[in-house]
DNA sequence: ACAATAGGCAAGTAATGACTTGCCTATCAA
DNA sequence: TTGATAGGCAAGTCATTACTTGCCTATTGT
């Protein structure tokens, strides 16, 4: 748990994650180029690299290799968890 | 926005919200007693004052002074709002 | 009035995190 | 098999942030 919320805290991460919201299965460059062409954002493709690393470590997103492509996958269950903690008291098992 | 992730990103920040969820209207004396005695954290007064002023910043706290003392309340809203960002992605108004 | 209580301000420190650069490995196409 | 493409690893830098300490203001009880 505290993986996600770490990871929703840097802006370029939350941009990333929208874009896998967008189009998924997305590989590191095309990330890369849709965060300058689109969002503006120029930073390093090592950059990209760490932020997909973080969130792939929180279970934001799912990875799967391909040859020698590496694709990426929006995965929004941590999300939920989170809404539950203190969105919905009622529920017995908030114990993250 | 960025305010509110930002604001969650710290542990004991939400540590802070699970007690204020659980019991409203905590002065800043009472918020430090809980969190040493039923969360283990030994950290000063100013740190968690500081620890205040970030999340009513984020505007997941209200405060309300009376006299001397100064009650702090959870407000959930700009968590639902977070939320709705990548888990309701039919919704026109995600512009945050 | 005075001491105790509740809280605020500001500066300093130590740790965490974002980002870059340089180099290395693996896959594919010619 | 060689060159180009996709990605990974590791160290270094710079900024942010969490936390403390010391001192100051305001309210309350005796």
């Amino acid at each position: 748990m505290d993986d996600v919320f770490k990871a929703l805290a840097d802006p370029t991460r939350r941009r990333i994650l929208d874009e896998l919201a967008e189009r998924d299965s997305q590989s590191l460059f095309e990330i890369c180029a849709r965060l300058t062409t689109k969002h503006g954002l120029g930073l390093s493709r090592q950059g990209v690299s760490q932020h997909l690393a973080v969130l792939e470590a929180a279970g934001l997103v799912r990875t799967r290799r391909q040859g020698r492509y590496k694709f990426h996958d929006l995965d929004p269950e941590p999300l939920e968890r989170i809404l539950n903690r203190w969105l919905r008291p009622d529920m017995p098992e908030n114990t993250q």
